[in-house]
DNA sequence: GTTATAATAT
DNA sequence: GATATTATAA
């Protein structure tokens, strides 16, 4: 099975990073990787929360250079006592640096800027470490708001802004974090299995949003959020190419229907496809300059033979 | 509840 | 800067 599909919701986090902004842009990859975040400037902090609260973090990630202790001495002490999996970031690449950082145990080493491909596979080092990573812990709840799992720990006189020329920057960022808009919903795979469950289980006449929110059971998920994925439909579908329909590479299988529920009712249509071929894709197609904008065309690229028996049913 | 459009994210 | 996804207004 693919890995995007068990994705383990939830993993916790712990970032150590004493400049404000690098810890923002941490949290929000991280939030969007679906991992619980816990942000904290400065190290001595860091350490002190990770001894207390034992076993409410899986996983650190540590900035090597801070004023208050060395990311080194923080990742020693907590393999130390701690025993948990490490990850060093430093902008600082050098071959010595993150020779260093192995050799104290870390478990990984990441180059400013982190990019969020690299964050989406730092759950493989919780695995690695202890054997196993409890996948459904948590699942039904999503991560919404980032400042129910923020804990801003802020240290007083050492400064996020060392750095000349970075002053500016910091402090728009940091505005920009106090006024933070609650995360958008992400209509993961799961997500969106579990509304069209409801959508199923409702039969279409009567799916509208509000009775699918209320089988859905997802805290904080809303009414208007259902409806807009409900207008448009599936937000993790890969968007291909249109050249390749016109490559005839694929097959429109349903043409559109006017409302919201002929989305829904291709949606359902194309699941029932998808069910039963192994490898293809499936892509929605449509374009502003379309008159009939909202109008989803849903292809799927299959044997020709699953084309007409898709059609037939 | 639905649909159109605005706002964000990629 | 275009396009895709989600939020919000109508």
């Amino acid at each position: 099975m693919a890995v995007s599909e068990d994705f383990p919701v939830g993993l916790r986090v712990m970032v150590v990073d004493d400049d404000p902004v690098c810890l923002l842009i941490l949290q929000r990859m991280l939030h969007q990787c679906r991992y619980r975040v816990t942000t904290c400037s400065c190290a001595t902090q860091a350490y002190t929360m990770l001894r207390e609260r034992q076993d409410t973090f899986d996983l650190v990630i540590s900035d090597v250079y801070m004023p208050d202790m060395d990311g080194f001495r923080l990742l020693e002490l907590i393999g130390l006592e701690l025993d948990l999996p490490v990850i060093m970031m430093s902008a600082n690449g050098e071959t010595s640096l993150v020779m260093k950082g192995i050799t104290h145990g870390a478990c990984d080493y990441l180059l400013k800027p982190v990019r969020i491909e690299e964050l989406r596979n730092i759950w493989q080092h919780v695995v690695r470490k202890k054997g196993t990573f409890d996948f459904n812990r948590d699942n039904c709840s999503i991560d919404w708001d980032s400042n129910k799992t923020l804990v801003e720990v802020q240290s007083e006189d050492h400064g996020s802004r060392k750095r000349k020329g970075n002053i500016e920057l910091s402090d728009a960022m940091i505005e920009d974090a106090n006024s933070l808009k609650k995360a958008r919903v992400v209509w993961s795979s799961e997500l969106h299995k579990k509304f069209v469950n409801a959508v199923n289980q409702l039969g279409i006449d009567k799916a509208v949003p509000k009775s699918i929110m209320e089988i859905m059971r997802i805290q904080g998920l809303t009414r208007e959020n259902v409806a807009s994925h409900l207008q448009v439909v599936d937000g993790s579908w890969k968007c291909e190419d249109k050249r390749r329909i016109r490559d005839e590479q694929m097959h429109l299988i349903i043409s559109g229907k006017e409302s919201t529920k002929g989305l829904v009712f291709q949606l359902l249509i194309v699941e029932f496809v998808l069910s039963k071929v192994d490898h293809c894709h499936y892509f929605k197609v449509g374009d502003a300059g379309d008159p009939f904008w909202n109008v989803l065309k849903v292809g799927v690229r299959l044997s020709s033979q699953l084309y007409y028996e898709s059609l037939c049913n």
